[in-house]
Order: C-alpha cells, then structure tokens, then sequence
DNA sequence: GTCTATAAATCGATAGAC
DNA sequence: GTCTATCGATTTATAGAC
C-alpha cells in the first residue's frame, strides 16, 4: 500500500485517457480512433500513452469491454425481479434503448460495423453476455412461475406448428443461459428469445442510425408498443 | 453518337472504379476508403480520379446508391406477387439475407454505423426504400385479399389490447408506402411492419457481426423459423 | 483526360535522454 | 514515466505540363 500514490495517479491518467477516447469515438469513429490524438488532447506526448496502453487495439478492447460493461449493469439495474415477467422484459428494454441513445457511438461501437483489421479476443465476451443473460433470467422466472405457455404450443402469433424434429437450433451453451431447464421451455422457445433479442438491436439500431426517418412519429410510443409486441411474441 | 466510343471508355472506367472501391471496402471499410489506394489499384495517378467523383464522399454516395439498389433488386426479384403472402414475406426475407451474406461489408455501409463525417445526400432516399415498398406491397395485397387479421383484434401474440387512441406511431408517409389503404390495415398494424422489418435487419446484423456465433447452432434453419415467427407477428 | 509534383497534413510505433 | 526526435508510411486535394 506503500504506492498508493502513484498507483492512483495512474489509475486516474487511464481514466483520462478512456474518457477522451469516448470523446473522440463521437467525432471519428472507432476506425478513426487514434492515440495520436488522445494524446494531443491531454497534453502529453504521444509515445506517454503506450506506458498505459500497449496498442491503439488495445485501448479500443478496453472500451468495447467498459461499454459492455455499462450496457449490462443499465439493464441489470432496471430488472426487478419481484416484478411480473412483462414489466420486467419492457423495464431491461426500455433501459437498453435509453443506454444507447445517450451513447450512440459507443453502441455503434458494441452492435455496429465491425471494426476492420480489428478482432475482439475473447475478454470481451464475459462483458458481452451480460444483457443476454438478465434477459434469459426474465425467461427462465417466467417459466419457474408457470407464467410461459407450455411447451410444443408455441406462442408465435402465427399458429403454425414449431418445428419439433430435427436439430436443435440453438447451441447447449446458450440454452443454459437462456432460462435453464425446465419443461416449458423448449428449443423453439430459446429461438425466440433470440429472435426478439437481436429485434431488438434491430429497433434500436434502426432509430440510431436514423432509418426510421421519416417513417416514425413518435419514437418512445413507438418503441414501448413494439416491445409489448415482442413480449407477445415471446409468451410473457 | 459520335462520341459514344469515348462515353463508353468512361462508363467502363467509372464501374472499374466502383469494383474497385467495393473490394477496398472489404478490407478497410468505409471510413478507410481512399481515392488514392483506389487509384494505385487501378495503376492511375490519383489525380485522375477526380475526373470521374468529385470527391470520396461523392464515390461513397455512388456505392452507397448502387448498394441499396442491388439489395431492392434482389428483394423485387425474390418477390412472385401470385403466391401467398406469408410464403412472399419468406422468399424477400431470405433474398435479403442472402444478400446480405454474399455482400456484407457493402450490408454494413448501409445498415451498420454511420460514416463519420459523412451525411447522405437526399438522393440516397428512393433506392434505400426499395425494400419497404417490396414488404409494403405484400402487406397491402394480403390486406386486398382479405388474408389479413381484421384491425383493431391486433394480431400481436400477446393478445393485449392495441393502442387505439392517440397520435398515430407511423407517418401518413410511411402509411402510404406499409399497404395502401385499407380497411383491415391501421396504425398498430403499420407499426408491426416496421417492427418486422427492422427485426429481419436485427437478425441479420447479429448474424453478420458475430453476436450469434456461439449461440446459434444452424444459421440456415434458425433464420428460416424467426422469419416465420415474424410473418405470424404480421398475421401473414 | 492522364500525368508529375507538391502542399499540408495525418498516423503507429520505437529509440534514447532525462 | 514523460520527453524529443525520428522512421516510414498514409491521406485529400490542387496546379500545371502534355
């Protein structure tokens, strides 16, 4: 503990320099991203920065990871799972949304365009899984509860049988995450909840990216009724 | 038509250009698109390209145009106005994806982050809603047919009320284009399109950029069933 | 319509003094 | 741990000869 201070003057300095970072996503782009320019921003020089970070990729790694990370703590903060399933997948939805329209860049960064010549190593997945697994959680309650429809029935609006032979669709890794086990939750049930997760990202990613212009009125009604479209679809 | 020998030249030169800056597209991306490596590529002196785009912003709005165009192709080529509308929605669903896997960066120039420092000029707007009117005029025939929930039951799974009263979520613009007028076809219903609309983008993106690996055990398949969930969800 | 040459910038990363 | 200096590259865009 000798050190504390020098250990929290780096630690503030890093700080400093992800916060210009994000600054400088607004403006530029990940693609555009460069230690260059951070370093101009601080004051410093250019070569100080590689004493905190080894490569420009890895200082894009940490804030993919650190964007992950806040994504995933707004929808575990706004899960409350004393809640009936519906409110609860509306709650997570309306607060991924509010995360990524208060940061559209870094969103853009996590969901967008790849960044090319740059490939996320596998940190970043823990950090990434986070909104994937408060949602299958919502879904593994409802099931618990008896709250899903059962099994084979299928919830899709369409009526249609699901299809019930052949392989699964979805992996043995992902239906962990997504509820669990247990008897009303089956292969085509976890396929939808894929689905409404990456509907999702599509909702949100089309109002971000300004698709929707011209052609929604009102984005936050809009929004919260296509959620409680989804939530249909899902069966909550 | 004197001169048609020397048009062609330069007609002939403009698409070298453009394939090109689609290759480089594959391996910088959009913001990494240069004139000059386009050039080098080519065996040109940079320079000379200036006869042919103005500037890169302007080369980008030419990819940009000519990208949405081919998908709108694909997605009209795909769509047989006989059939029945829930097996349209699939082949136009399943042609742009297939689009979307066969060209995928050009995919992420147009659905994925903005460029930055780049704004679309107005022209891009008419090949871009190529794809809605395809999806729009399905809706509208199913309507014409009577195949369609009639409104106001609300065909979302979830069997909660739609929203009746209020301003309406779609623009009257947009409303033009998701059918036509109809009497089975009001606001929630136009709503849903969209939403279906930007879920098949969701589902693409997430497959594209990599959010499925590890989740998702038989791409073709899973695509296949979430596209009939969607249908169902629109009541096709 | 293509060329050379040039202006005025940008960048990542490293070496070595202090 | 910050600095200067540097290497070796990149870019958009223009001027002017041919």
């Amino acid at each position: 503990m000798v050190s504390t201070a020098r250990e929290r003057a780096r630690a503030e300095l890093t700080q400093e320099i992800l916060t210009s970072a994000r600054e400088q996503l607004a403006t530029v782009g990940a693609p555009g991203l460069s230690l260059r320019a951070v370093a101009r921003d601080l004051g410093l020089a250019s070569s100080a920065l590689y004493r905190y970070f080894p490569s420009r990729d890895d200082l894009l790694t940490r804030l993919i990871i650190e964007g992950y990370d806040a994504l995933g703590a707004a929808a575990e903060g706004a899960d409350e799972p004393g809640r009936a399933p519906r409110e609860r997948w509306g709650a997570v939805c309306a607060a991924v949304r509010g995360w990524a329209l208060a940061h559209p860049h870094e969103y853009a960064l996590l969901y967008g365009s790849p960044v090319p010549g740059y490939v996320a190593p596998a940190d970043t997945v823990p950090s990434a899984a986070r909104v994937g697994v408060v949602l299958g959680t919502i879904i593994g309650d409802a099931a618990q509860a008896g709250l899903l429809p059962e099994a084979g029935v299928g919830a899709g609006a369409g009526g249609r049988a699901t299809r019930t032979g052949g392989a699964p669709l979805v992996t043995e890794q992902a239906a962990a995450v997504l509820g669990g086990e247990h008897p009303s939750l089956d292969d085509a049930v976890r396929a939808r909840a894929l689905l409404t997760w990456s509907s999702l990202h599509g909702l949100i990613s089309f109002e971000l990216f300004g698709h929707f212009v011209g052609s929604v009125a009102d984005a936050d009604a809009f929004f919260a009724a296509q959620v409680g479209e989804l939530a249909g679809l899902l069966g909550l």
